[in-house]
DNA sequence: CGTAATAATGTTAGCGCTAACATTTTATGG
DNA sequence: CCATAAAATGTTAGCGCTAACATTATTACG
């Protein structure tokens, strides 16, 4: 069974095989009636544009690019198969390339990108969508990108994230509703824009609930399992230790658990531990640990459909819109203590 | 600039343009001057083929499908990542589908693969390996598929794996040639090939150093952090508890490091602790977790080469090697301790 | 040396689609 | 009702490559 192409739709609706093109590719000079006859008749026949072909005739190299620092990062690993499952429906296909560490390889491989795989569109995954030689050099080259979670400049390109602020809001929230009434918090990374709002979110959360924490609640972190046992030794040695304790990632709130064991805390019936991001590692140890799930594979397919949607005109910076704000998602696990009332 | 093509290099070289594709496909009737030089002039144009021309005029897809369990597995991620590199540089895609537990779907994804997406090779990950439906559907449909560490079958088809009994008796022996003598092991789940060779490679390593361990030292686990939990406190809950662990992947490691942080036992001082697959889970604990790393990327890579490589034959039974071993690395951290010799 | 077989290279016609331009149809307005 | 603009559709050529067949150069051997 040869796959349906133009033609066939062609013939069937008695119009030129151009017309036909035109409609597939949204062109706005057909006629409305020609066009739905021709949308029906396409659907009817199951068609699907031969990419090869397509790419062989326009400019376009249908090509997106997606860069981040580690590829096998977890929420990388996540982003990739979201984006692949989109761009298997439109054709598109996704090259990845990595900066393993080299924050100053962005700037070639962006390069290469550009000039040599000649990408439609370029996807930045933080934290490289924060690099300012980077981002000029994608305005300067005018190819369309779109950043993940960017912390700077955010009027340089559409991007995508989450609500950071509110997630850390409503877990923060969920523990006092749960009867908590000592949080503590450790804080992630200094230099990273989320640390900043999931703190400021679990600060509104406490003072709407009319809550007053002492400064030794608040520990400084840096994302790491490492920082998140020092933050820990220390929240669990004060006199009155929390009974609550909200850590910036995962990784710190499975170090909090850890060390909570290890002093013969239960966790959650002595104190409840949560944290950010639902990486592996939340679920995967025991207790499983309650925490926010970014909608990475949504983004990742939000990322690409403004890419290769010709209707978001990327390039027109006047009307594209700039922010895309996806919902999260709070998963109750083991590690906190369930509402009694 | 534009890109350089069959034609140019043809003028160059003073032939044809189909004795330039020719030489591109290896095509054994080129004489061998003629092929050298286009090659050269190939070389230092540093041509690439068009991958869209050439998917049009041929019959080939140049789709490379993935089938796994979980697209967000950990070595899912590591692999994909491994596999759009070598696609980059051969003009293949990736389209990869994922069963998400239910097994009955593994056959119409593959179905839909050769069928519908038509893709030129298949790669099956574990646990998918091992479904003999799916591999009677491969073979009739003529589909050229590779398998990764497949426990069945295994003439079915080429495949890709680590030696784990080597492995495991590797690191059996790192513990033993660190001073270690009372070396406990934690079985993987019990329906999974791999977990009877770790356990093999372990007890082969302590025969030939003419160690014995009494029957309690061995502990069934089923791979995931809990069964490591339940097991590590029986093994550490002994008269004579052991002085390092062997626990059969990663996840159980960790779950040991936990419970031995809880009964205040210094890792890796007064215990220590490894695994098996280095997972992130590995280097984000504390202590780091001394682990065999497998090569995934590498794995994939060669996967790729074997579908897509014509100088493979993947189809002509008789000849193809099957079997393909591929080297794994000791990482050693700081769950195990140093040999002091 | 000639002729048949074989090896090496060349020619032609598309693959399915789109850009660019050509033509036809329909709307607009005096 | 006709000229003119605008909208809708059609025609043509070619993107870079390969399959299939056609041709030419080389070798083998009686």
């Amino acid at each position: 069974m040869p796959r349906v192409k133009l033609k066939d739709i062609a013939d069937k609706a008695g119009v030129s095989l151009m017309t036909v093109s035109r409609v597939m590719n949204n062109d706005p000079k057909v006629g409305a009636k020609t066009r739905d006859k021709i949308a029906a008749i396409a659907q009817e026949l199951n068609y699907s544009p031969n990419v090869a072909a397509r790419r062989l005739s326009s400019s376009k190299s249908f090509f997106i690019g997606i860069v981040c620092e580690y590829a096998n990062a977890n929420y990388v690993s996540k982003f990739l198969v979201g984006a692949l499952k989109k761009c298997r429906t439109n054709g598109f296909h996704i090259v990845i390339d990595e900066t393993a560490g080299e924050t100053e390889k962005a700037l070639s491989i962006v390069k290469d990108l550009i000039h040599v795989t000649r990408v439609d569109g370029l996807i930045l995954l933080p934290p490289l969508a924060d690099i300012p030689e980077v981002l000029s050099l994608l305005k300067e080259s005018n190819t369309p990108f779109v950043r993940i979670a960017p912390d700077i400049d955010l009027l340089a390109s559409p991007y995508i994230c989450m609500d950071d602020y509110q997630a850390a809001y409503d877990i923060t929230e969920h523990l006092i509703k749960s009867g908590h009434k000592r949080i503590a918090h450790i804080i992630g990374s200094e230099n990273q824009g989320v640390s900043r709002l999931r703190y400021q979110g679990y600060l509104d959360a406490l003072r709407s609930h009319r809550l007053l924490m002492p400064p030794e609640y608040i520990e400084q972190g840096d994302f790491t399992y490492k920082s998140g046992l020092t933050a820990a030794e220390k929240l669990l040695s004060l006199k009155e230790i929390p009974d609550a304790i909200f850590a910036g990632n995962d990784e710190m709130a499975a170090a909090v658990v850890s060390v909570a064991h290890k002093k013969h805390l239960d966790v959650p019936e002595q104190i409840s531990v949560v944290g950010f991001d639902d990486t592996e590692l939340a679920s995967v140890v025991w207790p499983s640990i309650t925490t926010i799930q970014q909608p990475i594979r949504d983004m990742a397919g939000l990322a690409i459909s403004l890419l290769t949607e010709p209707a978001n005109h990327l390039l027109d910076t006047a009307s594209a819109v700039k922010r895309h704000v996806l919902p999260y998602q709070l998963c109750v696990r083991e590690s906190s203590k369930q509402t009694v009332d």
